[in-house]
DNA sequence: TCTGGCTCCGTTAGCGGTAACATACCGTCG
DNA sequence: CGACGGTATGTTACCGCTAACGGAGCCAGA
């Protein structure tokens, strides 16, 4: 930013500025910008002309200082590229819009040390919450977390201790629920596939309570396989395929999301394999994609939408009345059972 | 933020909180804390120690006013759902994790309101650049722009008159060649599929060039299909099953995006039609989704990484040396027919 | 006429940092 | 031994805005 000297016309405009040009005070003109107490209609006409002409854009650095209050919710999310979280932004982002409060993204890459750094930075610019996926943190983003003074809301997951309010479902029990699904439909020998990633705990936890529903069933996984990196769709082929050359015998294939289950399940009608006849799929989420698939992949649904739009709710909502106290929402996602599970 | 009386200990901690913790003046705090001037050794362990037992988190808000610097860069586009913008946040985001800059994303749904709204908020933080996409914007958000005394960067296109710098592709240039590259191939009886959105600069550049190029080869559209909002890949086959019905003859679909490319790709397939025998396809992205696809959809690859990339340079650059001038940047796309169009 | 209560607007004192300058302390060298 | 320069720290004056309060002007009612 140029600062200037004298009359420079790019100098930054101030405060001082309009009200020089529209003969009042620095107070009155704010007082007119922010709507706020008592101005004539014939002075606020003129501080507004004023404003206009001279193009003046007011400093929220120097208003949030002097105020004590800043229109921010930092929203920390693992990734911006797996659709799930675009989702989840605009159902903050339609809520956020009528309230006067902004959101403000990081992304973390699904490293801890990440979303450290940059819970830091936010909390640097003293928002007015914070939302923040899973329930996973460092032991120093936990403390800061604690210390804030702020409403912060933790998303997607609530199979976990929260720090303070909390939005989600339970990851272990949508994957139990799959998997009661899939043995009452009679498949028998189920193979996994996911992603690769330590630090993704919802897959995980996903995975976890499958598994326990599997053996609580007598069964057990028969196979699994793990990707990282690369696209989606493809990985979904290439695993699909190398688990049906490894395990020909497996008869149902469960993925931890729907972008690879598309994936497989484009594969398998590549090569003709009877869906869900011979092999039944399953995936995870519910994205839109889906729709335009030849056939409708099983998922559950993980309310994603709807998470924004309550995380949403509680900062705007203990924003406007400190005293609210922290929130636990428990989410139920629904199974959609789709074209890939047979029914019997 | 609750602000406290006296020895709450929730009150929230300032420099001279720390300052007394450790024995030093504020400034000496301050200059520990940003590495800035000489501090002895032994203090600098102190005053560390302090914050750290403390929890002190520093006031980014008073700091930029006292700095008069802002370490935020404004990125400001269309959507987040659309795949090409995260992937441009992604190259963004590469470039100035090396430089304590910073990215804020604003979202503006296509609408310019709504971008000359998101601009007026972005700059009331005054950051230290702006990315913006396309060069269409409204008249008021020109002038802040231009008024702002900061680095702007429009993104993805240049047909146009730029405010400060650019980087982007020609995107009536890429229709064109994408029309030459399918007329050379002897297709001849060409329809078009995208969106409804009349604020998508791009797209409707694309086309246009598109029907300059087949009216200089003494050709037409024969059909097009038009949609908005709902999942583009169940759009992308819904279009293509109405334009076969209505215009059995037609012998190429090009659409305005990968994704309903891809719907109409799976379409065809299913419905066992000759691709690219009787008909060819082509779409414009390069989205990663496509390796997955049973056969690979010609497409443009639109740099969008590089276009990220480049943009942060740009603004970094100037952020350090405020004297380097605006620079336009035009990329080129290369086509990739993939297997969607004949070889001939 | 005076009081009281409005409406409208100005004054003052910060908010929590940092730039720029001042200062204290030390060793070095002519 | 005093002037000098470098290092390590403190002091002062803001940055641009707003909370809180104060006061002028005006009208109604006693």
């Amino acid at each position: 930013m140029t600062k200037a000297t004298g009359t420079d016309p790019r100098r930054t405009l101030t405060l001082r500025d309009v009200s020089e040009a529209s003969g009042v005070s620095e107070m009155t003109v704010s007082r007119v910008l922010r709507n706020r107490g008592d101005v004539s209609a014939t002075t606020r006409e003129r501080v507004l002309q004023a404003a206009r002409t001279l193009g003046y854009v007011p400093n929220k650095i120097a208003g949030a200082l002097a105020s004590q209050r800043v229109n921010l919710v930092g929203v920390i999310i693992p990734s911006l590229s797996n659709m799930v979280f675009p989702e989840v932004m605009t159902g903050i982002s339609t809520i956020l819009d009528n309230t006067g409060l902004q959101p403000v993204v990081g992304v973390t890459n699904y490293l801890p040390a990440r979303e450290e750094t940059v819970l830091y930075e936010m909390l640097s610019w003293r928002p007015s919450g914070v939302i923040l996926a899973g329930l996973e943190h460092t032991a120093p983003a936990r403390a800061m977390l604690a210390q804030a003074g702020i409403p912060i809301v933790e998303i997607m997951d609530i199979d976990g201790p929260v720090v303070d309010s909390a939005v989600g479902i339970s990851h272990r029990r949508a994957g139990r629920q799959m998997a009661e699904a899939i043995v009452a439909s009679g498949y028998r020998r189920i193979a996994f596939m996911g992603t690769q990633m330590p630090n993704d705990f919802r897959a995980k936890k996903r995975l976890e309570g499958f598994e326990e529903a599997l053996k609580r069933a007598g069964m057990a996984l028969v196979d699994r396989e793990f990707y990282d990196g690369g696209s989606a769709l493809l990985k979904g082929r290439e695993m699909t395929a190398a688990v049906l050359r490894r395990t020909p015998d497996v008869d149902f294939l469960y993925y931890s999301n729907d972008m690879i289950g598309a994936g497989g399940l484009l594969y398998c009608l590549d090569k003709g394999i009877d869906v869900p006849g011979k092999v039944g799929l399953a995936g995870f989420n519910g994205v839109e994609l889906l729709d335009g698939l030849p056939r409708r992949l099983a998922t559950m649904d993980a309310c994603r939408l709807e998470i924004g739009r309550r995380a949403a709710q509680i900062i705007a909502g203990r924003n406007e009345h400190p005293d609210i106290g922290p929130e636990v929402v428990e989410l139920f996602p629904t199974l959609q059972p789709g074209d890939t599970i047979r029914q019997r």
